[in-house]
RNA sequence: GCCCUCGUAGCUCAGGGGAUAGAGCACCGGCCUCCGGAGCCGGUGGCGCAGGUUCGAAUCCUGCCGAGGGCGCCA
């Protein structure tokens, strides 16, 4: 119940062991998928380096121990010394049974079973949610679900700026508003009018830029007029962002809210700690570490600022106080962070020096899952033709809008309420799936044609795929659930192709997990579609040849389908049973 | 100046030690007495440059070129 290649190889290591015995150490079978065949052994070649002989002697002798016979129906070898595999029928008809059986499709569960924290999304209060915010919400929503998926407990954490000297102008803005005014002004997500009313006042007005400061020193002193006026701007925020939460579609809730202010209580104790240690060393009035390894632009220490030369502390001490509550309090081995690629250096410094204090020590990691931006179809930062940054809102709104004209267009059949319920899910499906089929690590470019097509790697193509399909059903009349422990007669060749890509959901979800990298269940998932739409035009379901052969590939459209729809939800994506 | 990331087809992207580098768009040409043509099948076209490691390099290393980002009291 894996992916036939991760199966084969294990009984390919053993055959490497009888060859070479200790000199197959450390060699890697390196069964890949191949073009020649099913599969196909590379680590032949490394193995023949080894032991000093000619690759297809030994490529021979390893196919001659080798146990393949209930699951290899040919192995040969071929070119330099690879072994070319091919899958008997008869072990894909059972893997597949055993996957259409499974509760995870096959997937394997985590060996290991660890408590990980995801932090991601992190907008500020009293700030609009814009497109930067977009990808660290929908990578960091992906990676929580797949990693609950493989059986990990996951703590989703959203580290709101709730905190920091921007708060004594906003509160001052507020009381000159009025509570009112400014509730119902946040309350419909005009965040950004807010924010840009308190930064103009604070730019032209130097009674205003000095009570803000004020109201910043009765915020950090613990006021309690002061507090209350400040949580009233956060709790407006949060609701807002919750609204907005539920259009992507994510498992964000207001209980994940762990914002930096969650951790000022911590902050003293984090000094402490350091200064404990012998870490803490004073610089230019600074309480700072320096953490070896990193230079500035003179090529001195660059340090890490513990407590500012004012007194207060600042973000990377609440980074630190973080790492410490999630090790110690939380008892995560694993922190994931979902944040931009520019953070990078921040982060491995808040690293090495929760490393030093032994705040981080194995088997606890911090992981950086750093992503790029999003671009423009002018390869710069997306923007409005205006020049402004693109609420969140305002984009998702315009997806939406753009899906229901298609769907208008291809489907009027509709009713309305199905219409623009299908809208929703195809409208925020294709800026998810956009967002996460590239690399995260590279810019992307953001384009509504193309996200929105129905050809190419799209989360619309994968959806239609998957309404086709129960399609199938509808017309056949067939219960879903009753073809599910069929066995299939893998004959015809589009058959096998898709049989074999149905099995790879398995090693699919596994990549993804292992480089934190969403785009490559993308990739897979619109293989398999691929290969499905393929089946689809050459083979026969409802009109099949024979009633077994029916039967049979009802079963393989009920997993493929299965797999499709598991899929995008592990994207955080739904997949609509018509569209 | 130092550090990090990225350069793959005209465009947008996969592939990150394995045989002949794959998709989509665009362009050219096929397929509707057919389960949803929002589809399928085929063709044209490419690894920034130069070295190195390796049996084998788009992939790893070094240098150069180009793009973006970071480099002490904002978060």
């Amino acid at each position: 119940m894996a992916d036939p290649i991760i199966y084969v190889s294990a009984r390919i290591a053993d055959a490497f062991v009888k060859v070479a015995g200790a000199l197959a150490d450390g060699v890697d079978p390196a069964v890949r998928q191949s073009d020649h065949a099913d599969a196909q052994v590379n680590g032949s070649l490394a193995l023949a380096k080894a032991m000093g002989e000619p690759p297809r002697d030994v490529a021979t002798k390893i196919l001659e121990v080798a146990e393949l016979a209930d699951v290899c129906s040919n192995a040969e070898v071929a070119g330099p010394g690879f072994i070319n595999l091919t899958f008997a029928n008869e072990f894909l008809a059972r893997e597949l049974v055993a996957s259409s059986t499974s509760a995870k499709l096959g997937v394997r569960s985590a060996t290991i079973l660890r408590r990980v924290v995801v932090d991601y999304s992190a907008p500020n209060v009293a700030k609009e949610m814009h497109v930067g915010h977009l990808r660290s919400t929908v990578i960091g929503d992906a990676l929580v679900r797949m990693l609950m998926y493989v059986g990990h407990t996951v703590i989703r954490e959203n580290h709101v700026g709730d905190w920091g000297t921007p708060f004594g102008m906003l509160i001052e803005h507020l009381v000159d508003s009025g509570e009112v005014s400014t509730a119902e002004e946040l309350s419909v997500g005009d965040l950004d009018s807010f924010y840009r009313g308190a930064r103009k006042k604070f730019d032209e007005s130097e009674d205003f830029q000095n009570r803000a400061r004020a109201r910043v020193v009765a915020l950090q002193s613990g006021d309690v007029e002061t507090l209350r006026l400040w949580k009233l701007l956060v709790a407006e925020s949060t609701r807002y962002f919750q609204t907005i939460y539920r259009t992507l579609g994510v498992l964000l809730q207001d209980a994940d809210v762990m914002g930096e202010s969650s951790y000022n209580s911590l902050l003293p104790q984090v000094a402490k700690r350091l200064n404990e240690q012998g870490l803490l060393t004073t610089s230019d009035g600074a309480d700072v570490v320096f953490p070896s390894g990193f230079t500035n632009r003179e090529n001195q220490p660059l340090p890490l600022i513990i407590r500012k030369s004012d007194g207060g502390y600042n973000y990377a001490t609440s980074d630190l106080a973080c790492v410490i509550d999630r090790v110690e309090r939380l008892d995560a081995s694993l922190l994931l962070y979902v944040v931009g690629a520019p953070q990078a250096q921040h982060l491995q410094m808040v690293a090495a020096v929760a490393k030093q204090a032994g705040w981080l020590q194995p088997p606890h990691s911090m992981v950086h899952v750093s992503f790029g931006n999003v671009l423009g179809a002018d390869r710069k930062m997306l923007k409005t033709r205006s020049g402004d940054t693109i609420k969140l809102d305002a984009l998702l709104t315009e997806a939406v809008e753009r899906a229901a004209s298609a769907v208008a267009e291809k489907n009027p059949d509709l009713s309305a309420d199905a219409r623009s319920e299908i809208a929703r899910i195809i409208g925020i499906g294709a800026v998810k799936y956009a967002d996460l089929s590239t690399d995260r690590i590279k810019d992307y470019t953001f384009d509504w044609d193309r996200m929105l097509s129905f050809d190419g790697n799209t989360s619309p193509y994968l959806q239609y795929a998957h309404a086709r399909i129960c399609s199938i059903f509808r017309r056949a009349n067939v219960d879903r659930a009753s073809v599910r422990k069929i066995t299939p007669t893998i004959e015809h060749p589009a058959e096998r192709e898709l049989a074999m890509r149905v099995l790879q959901f398995d090693s699919a979800l596994w990549d993804t997990l292992d480089k934190y990298s969403p785009h490559r269940l993308c990739t897979y998932l619109y293989d398999l579609t691929t290969s499905f739409s393929s089946f689809y035009e050459q083979c026969s379901v409802l009109k099949a040849d024979s009633d077994d052969q029916r039967r049979s590939r009802l079963m393989l459209c009920d997993l493929t389908a299965r797999v499709i729809h598991a899929g995008l939800d592990l994207l955080g994506i739904d997949a609509p049973e018509q569209m």
